[in-house]
DNA sequence: TATTGTTATACTCTATAACTATA
DNA sequence: TATAGTTATAGAGTATAACAATA
């Protein structure tokens, strides 16, 4: 019975990661939920703001103001759905795929840190299991 | 280079896992930091509030209002601590065993449909490793 | 002088409701 | 009538500073 809380260890774990990364960010200009827009475009979609915001388990009123910042700081474009002249289609710019690449860079090689004393198995296992809990 | 982000996974892991406490606790009556404290005091210590606060990962000041609540619903005792009279010592009541232990139960089933689709070396992974990454 | 618990205040983040333009 | 984007407002959550009692 001395089975601890998995919503604990997660969330223990998620935010000693996020702590790392936002010294990280703040050096780069961005904030968090703007760096989690990057990353979901940077895969390669370019969404409506609406689905962009569903992806990102976020919310569309507040994705506006990242979208904004992101926009004036030329890393992502907005342009009119030509199937739908209500929505507006996001993608990167050059300078934001750039953006992007230079702070996941920065992000991972402190990952590499923090998972420095796991064993490859448990690496791997971690990657594995990670997205399926999600 | 196709490297998902740590953070991003955890974050995601961690919140899917929360949100689906978050019925079972207010079915309890109990907000997530109320929980939160009564795991740590259920581990057996009987620490004073700041030890609690800083145990917990939370902010001293708002601890207060929760203490409040668990006293008042007689979950949790605070009493002066004798070796240092301005400190008080949080400690369990009966009933507030109780009710972790009620509240853990319905968690617990929880996170077992949760993990249900892993491996058991895969659970036992991911048990042994997230403790090491907080 | 420093620290524990407390209160009060300001600030940020989040959620909700309304508005426009299109559909 | 419904939906995408936008704006504004209210609420919850969080951080900071100050106070009384004790060290």
């Amino acid at each position: 019975m001395d089975r601890p809380d998995l919503g604990e260890l997660l969330a223990r774990a998620a935010r000693r990661v996020i702590d790392a990364e936002r010294p990280l960010l703040e050096a780069h200009g961005v904030s968090m939920w703007a760096y989690v827009a990057l990353s979901l475009l940077a895969r390669g979609s370019t969404p409506t703001q609406l689905a962009l915001a569903e992806s990102m388990g976020y919310d569309k009123t507040r994705l506006i103001k990242i979208l904004d910042g992101l926009e004036a700081d030329g890393l992502v474009a907005r342009e009119p759905d030509p199937s739908d002249r209500r929505a507006r289609v996001v993608s990167l710019t050059a300078a934001g795929r750039a953006k992007h690449a230079a702070i996941q860079a920065d992000i991972h090689a402190m990952e590499d840190e923090v998972l420095a004393s796991l064993s490859a198995t448990e690496r791997a296992t971690l990657y594995a299991v990670l997205p399926r809990l999600a």
